[in-house]
DNA sequence: CTGAAAGCGCTAACAC
DNA sequence: GTGTTAGCGCTTTCAG
């Protein structure tokens, strides 16, 4: 910039006016400084900029695996509204570690981005109360902050594996199981909670043989998919707690011979012509609508911490309306 | 940090020494600064960190988009190889506009990102020079650069593709579709002529209705898929040119009574599941090697621009070894 | 309309 | 082992 100003010429903060396009400045001027500018192939340093300003314009967003679709899909929202508001998005991946989410949290508040977006990993906050103090706006999504209160996004897990259970019962089971993502994570116990609440409702009861909750790694999931399969109470549906539970179902299932009804929770791709059916949640909403919240927060709105929950969708397309064997 | 240095009664380079683990530091000193950190709740201001330092410890990826599965993984694998390098990652997604990747890589370049990794948009980008000159490493992925050389990572294209309308001929077909995303994207092209080469090595002649290049829109898949079936000279097989094609043929030969062979550039979730033959490339390796490359540079490493080419694999599943109706 | 000086928070280079 | 000084490239303040 100081060289831009030599060449041109004039003083520095004239350069910073063209460079800003502010106010205040000859046209005849602004051309001599932007020919300067071209011809050094001058790029104004954002680092800078930043040191002095206090905004980098950029959010920071910690999510658990920007391979996993779901989560593909609300970074892209999260990016959308960002980009409307000038700013840029780093993106970090917690795989699903607790460790890890917290690393790349304070790594990006370090950076002093002005907003986190996080989808917990873990579930303790506390560490971030600082970073918050210090006026980095922070919204959670997918699943609530541990111990601190904070603007939260989440999709209505226990509404939508009730009605999804709810709708197999009403198709005549009554052995139904639940395969779900660890119990750390608050989702899968909302989904478990919605299961036991839909089979409660209608008097059923519920054998601990139809409920495993775990990893999402293929190898787990059809081993307890085999186990409910088998024994003295074979179950005659499932319903499965997340995306990459139902892939795994829905491959496990491909190989039996007895038909068994599935309903999963989160849509995915092609499942239409699988004819799974499944509890849609709408994740670019989720991503947008957190987004939102984020920047409402950084245009200075003070108010005490917002919760929303999203509705998500019965998309019945064969596989849960199927009548127990 | 000032604050901190005050408050531990020690001079300002003692906390950079303690911040920055450097040695010479005595542990009764450092345990006092660690003190006064936790009590101030001091993070280190990494933007003016940057200024001094130069690198910023942050690489940027410009691509299509990150909601595409074939891009989440992409951009996965870069991020795993940069945390190994304690490198943060900022993602970018193009929609496939020339001038947001490029407004988009120079943002990246004003943040001063020590490298850069990008999906090309479009196919100039002497934009990138000056940049380049001024020390940021550049690696294309997927699609070659334009109008400059460097380094770029691509997937064997011509043939993947000529290898997929090669297994259609084997078994037996005679008319194969083509359908393809638009002709300015490169891989499309080059897919292109994978399918021509191969056609034309069985002495086959190609009908024009049988070639359909354009956005991978849905709608404009289906009307090009169903404008195929019909007509003079209806195919007997399809070369979808992406996943977006793919997954658009294949609900549209659903709905055909006639059954019609398929085969897909690249793998998609539940294809197995579908029967769907593809040819698959690593998208994962693809980032890997790609990110491999920019922290080789990174490092120092000075050679001129290297080409690799990743080898794509035919997965048979029964869509492509359909015979001809 | 324009420019000179101060300083954002940190680190490199050199004292002590 | 520790502190001091200068300055990274920009914007802010205020004087011309």
């Amino acid at each position: 910039m100081k060289d831009v100003a030599a060449r041109a010429g004039v003083g520095l903060k004239t350069v910073s006016r063209v460079v800003n396009s502010e106010p205040g400045v000859t046209p005849d001027t602004e051309r001599r400084v932007q020919e300067a500018i071209e011809s050094l192939g001058f790029r104004r340093n954002d680092s800078a900029r930043v040191l002095r300003k206090g905004r980098t314009a950029s959010i920071g967003l910690v999510l658990e695996d920007l391979a996993d679709p779901f989560y593909g899909a609300l970074s892209r929202a999260v990016e959308e509204v960002a980009r409307a508001h000038g700013t840029l998005l780093i993106n970090g991946s917690s795989a699903e570690d607790p460790d890890r989410e917290q690393e790349l949290a304070l790594a990006f508040c370090a950076r002093r981005v002005d907003g986190l977006i996080v989808i917990p990993a873990g579930d303790d906050h506390r560490y971030l109360e600082p970073e918050i103090k210090a006026g980095i706006a922070t919204v959670f999504v997918d699943r609530p902050a541990g111990r601190i209160d904070a603007d939260t996004v989440l999709s209505d897990s226990f509404g939508g594996a009730r009605a999804g259970v709810a709708h197999l019962i009403a198709h005549g089971h009554r052995r139904i199981g639940f395969i779900g993502d660890r119990p750390r994570i608050h989702t899968a116990v909302e989904r478990l909670r919605g299961y036991r609440t839909a089979m409660a409702d209608e008097g059923l009861a519920v054998s601990d043989s139809w409920v495993s909750l775990g990893t999402t790694a293929p190898e787990r999931v059809r081993a307890a998919m085999l186990g409910m399969l088998t024994g003295p109470e074979p179950v005659t549906a499932v319903f499965a707690g997340n995306n990459r539970v139902t892939v795994t179902v829905v491959r496990v299932l491909a190989e039996q011979t007895r038909r068994v009804a599935l309903v999963g929770f989160d849509d995915i791709e092609l499942a239409d012509l699988l004819g799974i059916t499944v509890i849609a949640q709408d994740s670019a909403a989720l991503g947008r609508t957190a987004a939102e919240q984020l920047f409402r927060r950084l245009d200075g709105v003070e108010e005490k911490p917002v919760r929303v929950a999203l509705r998500t969708m019965l998309i019945p397309r064969g596989s849960g309306e199927i009548p127990p064997s």
